[in-house]
DNA sequence: GCTTGAGCTTCCAGTAGCTGGAACCCCTAT
DNA sequence: ATAGGGGTTCCAGCTACTGGAAGCTCAAGC
């Protein structure tokens, strides 16, 4: 299969498959012509780390659990334990832009977005704690 | 004042602050040594850009902000775009992350994450939808 | 057989926002 | 004189792609 339909039945880009083959991720092989000849294994595998990267895990990430993934005598604990990192990664991100959000959301509130020169949020940003 | 005491009032590392400088957010002025002499106009400048970092707002919101916070007959509905817009992204990603969240828990949750094999989260994955 | 257009290839550069490191200058204290 | 702790510039690298240029290949139509 060339890269076109590879692309379509994964909702990968080109271009990305071809960065995940430079990276290592994938190894398709070749044609005489030079282009990339995918076997169902490369397009599982590109599935996998497409669904892994939808759920935010980095390459690297995705580059272990595709290597667990592929080891059959793994145990599930290596691979919870990088769910369970990435999860701890996420939720503290999620507390921060909450946070955030909080904080952004009064600002917004309090400022009356007119023609008005004053702004409580500039001023919230300006105040000095140096 | 040096760059080490403008760091340590603003908690930005030296390194950001030349940074902020290259992209021209701020314009320290220059010693005959070469070295940065920074004016309280500039602490203030980089303690504001500090503050909208921290509430995730990008280099060039900070940019845009940075030039309504200088600009007196501004109206407050400028600022009030820009921050709302940010919020929005912020509240798009909160929804991201939380689904990512809520799908990596309910399988970090079902697996055993003891020395089977068998790994609810790599079938998860593996899933083709291909 | 020739042309045309789509599809494939590689390689280089750019994105955001820094950060690390090398090589070198400057200032103060001993 | 020297040692150290400032400061300076510039270049490279990080993540995970993405855009674009230059050029090869393939299939269809004439």
């Amino acid at each position: 299969m060339n890269i076109k339909d590879v692309s379509a039945r994964t909702n990968l880009p080109a271009k990305t498959i071809r960065y995940y083959e430079d990276i290592g991720l994938i190894t398709p092989a070749r044609g005489d012509n030079g282009y990339r000849r995918f076997s169902e294994n490369d397009l599982h595998k590109l599935a996998f780390v497409g669904r892994a990267r939808h759920l935010g895990f980095s390459i690297e990430d995705c580059r272990n659990l595709l290597a667990l993934w592929g080891h059959n005598g793994r145990s599930s604990a290596d691979v919870r334990v990088i769910a369970q990192s990435h999860l701890d990664q996420i939720e503290a991100k999620l507390r921060e832009l909450s946070e955030m959000r909080d904080t952004l959301a009064r600002l917004v509130h309090c400022c009356a977005g007119d023609n008005r020169p004053d702004c409580p949020i500039l001023e919230d940003l300006a105040k000095t704690h140096i």
